[in-house]
RNA sequence: CGGGGCGUAGCGUAGUGGCUAGCGCGCCUGCUUUGGGAGCAGGAGAUCGGGAGUUCGAAUCUCCCCGCCCCGACCA
């Protein structure tokens, strides 16, 4: 392939566009590859398109060679499906949703296991069918309250979904094992940085989910990574260690007190270390030994309300995505001063244990933090406005309904796998792999005959790929202060050639040198723009990013042109007669 | 949906009540220039996001609407 610049429809920009923020926003803005047409809606123009399939065909590759059969669904879908498995109503605003012109309504797909469920049930119905997987690369639509990031999180993005369909969890495993293994490669090929975490199935159901992040500091998910041992997790996934219980024979019975003016756990612990009849024994009391019990709203998928207790330690503020992972499918939210007046029991700021509980008169549930193991002896709310009780203890003064993982994961938390401590970080999910299990195939009631001509529901996995999101991921682990720096095996284009000066001379060896490249089957961008100064070129070709920069100039007077390394920015003075030859070693 | 910021030419911006809305980049014409975003001269391009109001006078003040960006909520 050989582009001229002289022609190509491609206009660089010399500025930052106001609104973009992450690097690889700005730079594919600036490098002229996509242009934004509507919040989260972008176009490609022809050397970001070049760019965008050039990465999907690496997917698809991979899934190919991975065994996976290429399907392709429609984006616009009719709503039975989706009101079969009740996404129609639980995807709620973020599903976009349209009417044909006889008032039925459509909606533009946002995930497709429905589709795929129903596909596959049509034409099968054996056990000897099974095991299948099959893939697409298709648009998908999703009215995100707030596309943010450029095409790292679009409302139109284009993701590659595979589905797959076994008899058995074993089956499962093994199909769930395949996309891993092509993941792995996948990616590999995309040259990313990647970790491979534990995530939450979430609302998709299932027992098993993992996803693949390109560490980020723009990423929007959190991530843990053990220092010691090979533990990674999302932070909604991270399971908090339950110490040991702890002995409290020689703890002083509950005892409330006047706490007057105070209305932080710091002001509360201060009080309890300065007035001595409040002290402990052993140490002073810290942050972390008052029981801060916050209320929260759940809606559950039937739409009923019900208050929920989460009782946490006092130096620690609750995550509402971890604490709404863990309640999933229901959702969470904040408790509101108007539902105080329905609840009694609940005395705003004085919220404790003993007027908690499923068994107790309010019957509010009430979980606690793993920490809160039996033994522990904490400072909490009486129940009675301006009073504190101190010393009361888990499992002698209060019982929890349970353990909820509900609170912020801290830097040097402990590892749930070894005694090593949590490292956080950010990345960008470019992929996920679920076990789903029989979720949607008992829905739609997805059933083969098994060998005793028993009628079996299919278990399936779904495992995603976001494609167009993986072009942003790979500029933003692979850009410097001048502009992109593709990986040669993603790079839409192998050379960038420039002709710089003005001179017939260097124009005609360029044109040669790029019919050369083109022969052997290297692809160029040749800048033979005319009346275009040579710095303009140069900076141009840093912003574009190709991995090898090709400068004909001055020095074709010793018949030498130079080749730079766009990464690396070495530079190497080569013989016009070898480049062809130098290029393609170096390429290959 | 809550909080914050912003909307002036293709892009980046100046302009806080007063004359014809200014500048840089880009674009067009001509001449010069060609190894790190060239110079000179001439030119095109803006209903100042929209509407209503206040005022002798509004890009500028007020109200409503629309849109964008950021944080949070939300996110198979």
């Amino acid at each position: 392939m050989l582009l001229r610049m002289s022609t190509y429809f491609l206009r660089t920009l010399r500025d930052d566009p106001a609104d973009a923020l992450v690097p690889s926003d700005k730079l594919l803005t600036r490098g002229g590859y996509v242009r934004r047409v509507a919040p989260g809606v972008f176009s490609w123009l022809p050397l970001g398109y070049l760019t965008y399939r050039k990465i999907e065909q690496i997917i698809r590759e991979e899934m190919d060679a991975a065994g996976f059969q290429e399907v392709h669904f429609p984006a616009l879908l009719p709503t039975e499906p989706y009101e079969a498995t009740n996404r129609w109503t639980e995807y709620g605003p973020n599903l976009f949703r349209l009417k044909d012109r006889r008032g039925v309504d459509y909606l533009l797909g946002p995930t497709h296991e429905e589709m795929f469920t129903l596909m596959v049930k049509d034409l099968y119905s054996s056990y000897k069918d099974l095991p299948l997987i099959i893939y697409q690369i298709q648009t998908k639509y999703r009215d995100e309250a707030r596309p943010r990031a450029g095409i790292l999180r679009g409302r139109e993005f284009v993701m590659k979904d595979a589905y797959s369909f076994d008899l058995n969890q074993d089956g499962l495993d093994l199909s769930y094992q395949k996309h891993r293994d092509a993941y792995i490669k996948t990616f590999e090929r995309l040259d990313l940085n990647f970790v491979i975490v534990s995530a939450m199935s979430g609302a998709m159901g299932g027992s098993k989910s993992e996803e693949f992040l390109a560490p980020c500091e723009f990423g929007e998910d959190t991530y843990v990574k053990c220092s010691k041992c090979d533990y990674a997790a999302n932070v909604e996934a991270v399971t908090t260690p339950k110490p040991k219980d702890v002995d409290f024979s020689k703890v002083p019975a509950a005892h409330v007190e006047d706490t007057p003016n105070t209305p932080t756990i710091e002001t509360l612990v201060d009080i309890s270390n300065s007035r001595k009849d409040l002290n402990r024994d052993d140490r002073k009391w810290q942050a972390s030994d008052t029981l801060k019990n916050v209320v929260v709203m759940l809606t559950g998928p039937d739409g009923k309300n019900e208050p929920l207790v989460v009782g946490i330690p006092g130096d620690r503020e609750v995550d509402m995505r971890r604490l709404e992972a863990a309640l999933s499918p229901a959702t969470v939210r904040v408790f509101e001063e108007i539902d105080f007046p329905k609840y009694p029991a609940l005395i705003k700021g004085y919220i404790g244990p003993q007027v908690l509980g499923l068994k107790s008169q309010s019957k509010i549930k009430f979980l606690v933090d793993p920490r809160v193991v039996t033994g522990t002896r904490w400072i909490t709310g009486s129940n009675i406005a301006g009073k504190h009780v101190f010393d009361l203890v888990a499992g002698r003064d209060f019982s929890a309904d349970g353990f909820i993982e509900a609170v912020e994961v801290k830097q040097g938390d402990v590892c749930p796998k070894c005694e090593g401590n949590l490292e956080i970080a950010r990345g960008i999910e470019i992929g996920h792999i679920f076990q789903l299990g029989k979720k949607y195939a008992q829905a739609l009631e997805l059933t083969v005959l098994d060998e005793n001509g028993k009628s079996q529901v299919v278990t399936m996995g779904s495992y995603g790929i976001g494609v167009s999101r993986a072009v942003a991921a790979i500029i933003e682990q692979n850009h410097d202060d001048k502009g992109i720096t593709w990986p040669e095996s993603v790079a839409p284009i192998d050379v960038h050639l420039v002709a710089a000066g003005k001179e017939d001379e260097i124009f005609s060896a360029a044109q040669e040198i790029a019919q050369g490249l083109e022969q052997s089957g290297i692809s160029v961008m040749f800048d033979d723009r005319k009346n275009v100064s040579p710095g303009v070129k140069f900076n141009d070709a840093e912003l574009l990013g190709m991995p090898w920069i090709v400068v004909v100039g001055k020095k074709l007077a010793e018949s030498k042109v130079e080749v730079k390394n766009r990464k690396t920015g070495e530079r190497q003075d080569v013989e016009v007669s070898k480049i062809v030859s130098h290029l393609k070693s170096l390429i290959k």
